[in-house]
DNA sequence: ATATATTTTTGACGCGCGTAAATAAAAGGC
DNA sequence: GCCTTTTATTTACGCGCGTCAAAAATATAT
């Protein structure tokens, strides 16, 4: 910087403030610099910029596991928006490992990033040290929540996925089972079960839950392995199957494939198949998966938008916000 | 750090060497460091301590598309691969974007990284920019390759992919005609095209090309409208479609589907699709797709052990490397 | 105990930048 | 042209660490 501004003949300070903000200087300054800039293309060290600034523009984003197309669409579409509001987001994930989601939060610290957005890993998840993290540093929680932790929770309202989910199939033909993990590592599995009982409840049919073994982020195998069982014992309680999430789903596609039994709401079709969250493969399953689908768009758009909210007022918000978006149902041919 | 040594009554510059490596302090002092360690949990700046070293352990991970769970899954191999060796990865994506791949190599050179694995956006990505980049900080090429740039490439050998279906295919069946987009952005699809040349002209076989239309990153929807068109037209002039990659596989797929056109080797399928890449969903799909698999681990493992020897070497290797992978073939259900 | 080799400490400088206060220069108003 | 306001410069310090050379302390060998 210091060569910099010898050559474009300002001094440093001034540079300095003119990549801190280029209308802070006057306009006829600011044309000398530009000029030089397009000449010599030298451009601040972010990272140095970092170590003194009161606040950076550094933004994370931490999800549970990239390799899960969900998590890498929402990444995208963040890290867009960040991007777009001049930030700089760096991504991480916590591929699924506990103990990798808090090496995260520590090196996040050492970016003094002024906000963050983290979707936890949910029951792994080290609450204490994740709550100890969000007292230093501005974080938005989205995607899955922890009660109370982080500045606001930015996500969908599972409830709304269910409840369109289980009215729609109950009203089209027969009321329908619920297909979930035994032990699913996401809270919003469990808040997607509760939903489904209470809508059970209310229109008043009687609930079916089938529980599958599995652990790990493996959920299309773990999902196609539960439903061989299932189907090959013949314990499928209705013909109508929910899967709590669409990569269980596709796993179940794969199984009934396999078994030769036909899926959809088509003439010869012994079972349908619904599922939450609108996978961005779910539309090319065979058949395509009927689902509730996120708005992935509100969702993104509100979690950074309060996210820059949040890092105006200085890191806190009055009170802790929730907000959850409502889905949407995509029917398509698998029920 | 002033602080921390202080608290175990130790100089500053002894703190320092012992970040850098425990054992070049006396296990004495070592010992005494650690203890305070666990009182007071201090942990160094990385991104302080990247301005001054001489060697940062600071390694780039660059891929084109995150979305796609092809790079998700590797680069969650690559990542883990170097924070084993003790070195922080962090991850970048280009989105499919060649600003962004300039963007995210212009950051890069500030993180000063001990080295890259780029794997480029292809045919879209900005030569000179790589070049120069590549000049300044060891690179290790990945997945796509360009001549001559980067220290090495590590890849898959895409005629060793095309010549094992090819072989298969018109082994087991009639011979297949070549599924590809018609101005694919990937140098892999063009190689893939001439081993399919190639391999039907050494087997005596009249090659077919089926190009259609569409660009960006949305191959599933690309292969299914594509394959629409040339199913509802008729114009499929065999009953075997290789297709140039497994994401145009699920396209097509889908279509079948939808078309009532079952798929597969079994009685009373009409058509047999295969492809290539084993893409982590492909044995989920309806019927499970038969692909040349590309040998992830050795991919990735040699990617790193390579750029490991390149740091080690100071950034120069005497030749430029290929190393190039063989496919394994997976046969499933859908060919 | 002495000499030698090894480790640690001290002190000082640098990385690439932000920031603050005091001063100097330029712009605008009359 | 002079005065006031705005903008730019100078100077100096700090961030959290690496690194080097010289001096001091400690360990090892004899």
């Amino acid at each position: 910087m210091d060569e910099f501004a010898a050559l474009c003949g300002i001094s440093r300070p001034t540079i300095s403030k003119y990549f801190n903000d280029p209308n802070s200087v006057r306009p006829s300054t600011r044309g000398r610099i530009e000029a030089a800039l397009k000449e010599y293309d030298y451009r601040p060290n972010i990272y140095a910029m970092n170590q003194n600034r009161r606040l950076t523009k550094n933004i994370g984003i931490v999800v549970p596991y990239l390799a899960d197309p969900f998590f890498a669409e929402i990444a995208r579409v963040i890290e867009r928006r960040c991007i777009d509001a001049g930030f700089t987001p760096t991504l991480f994930s916590s591929h699924g490992e506990p103990g990798q989601e808090i090496e995260i939060l520590d090196t996040l610290r050492l970016l003094r990033p002024a906000g963050v957005l983290l979707a936890p890993l949910g029951r792994a998840s080290d609450r204490k040290h994740i709550e100890a993290f969000c007292r230093d540093v501005p974080t938005i929680l989205f995607d899955s929540n922890i009660e109370g932790v982080g500045a606001a929770f930015v996500g969908s309202d599972n409830f709304s996925f269910v409840s369109q989910t289980v009215e729609y199939l109950s009203r089209t033909g027969s009321a329908p089972c619920f297909f979930e993990m035994r032990d699913p590592a996401n809270p919003n599995a469990n808040k997607r079960r509760h939903a489904y009982l209470e809508m059970m409840r209310r229109l008043n049919l009687e609930p079916h839950l089938i529980k599958i073994d599995g652990t790990g982020w493996g959920f299309e195998e773990i999902g196609r392995t539960g439903a061989l069982k299932v189907l090959k014992q013949d314990l499928l309680p209705t013909d109508t199957v929910l899967c709590s999430n669409d990569r269980l789903a596709i796993g179940v596609l794969s199984a009934c494939h396999e078994l030769g039994i036909r899926v959809g709401r088509e003439e010869g079709c012994t079972i349908r198949i619904a599922s939450h969250d609108d996978h961005p493969y779910s539309r090319f399953t065979c058949p395509s998966l009927t689902t509730a689908a996120h708005d992935y768009e509100a969702v993104s758009d509100h979690a950074v938008e309060t996210l820059f909210r949040l890092i105006e007022a200085g890191g806190r918000l009055e009170t802790r916000e929730e907000t959850l978006f409502a889905a949407r149902l995509i029917m398509r041919a698998s029920a």
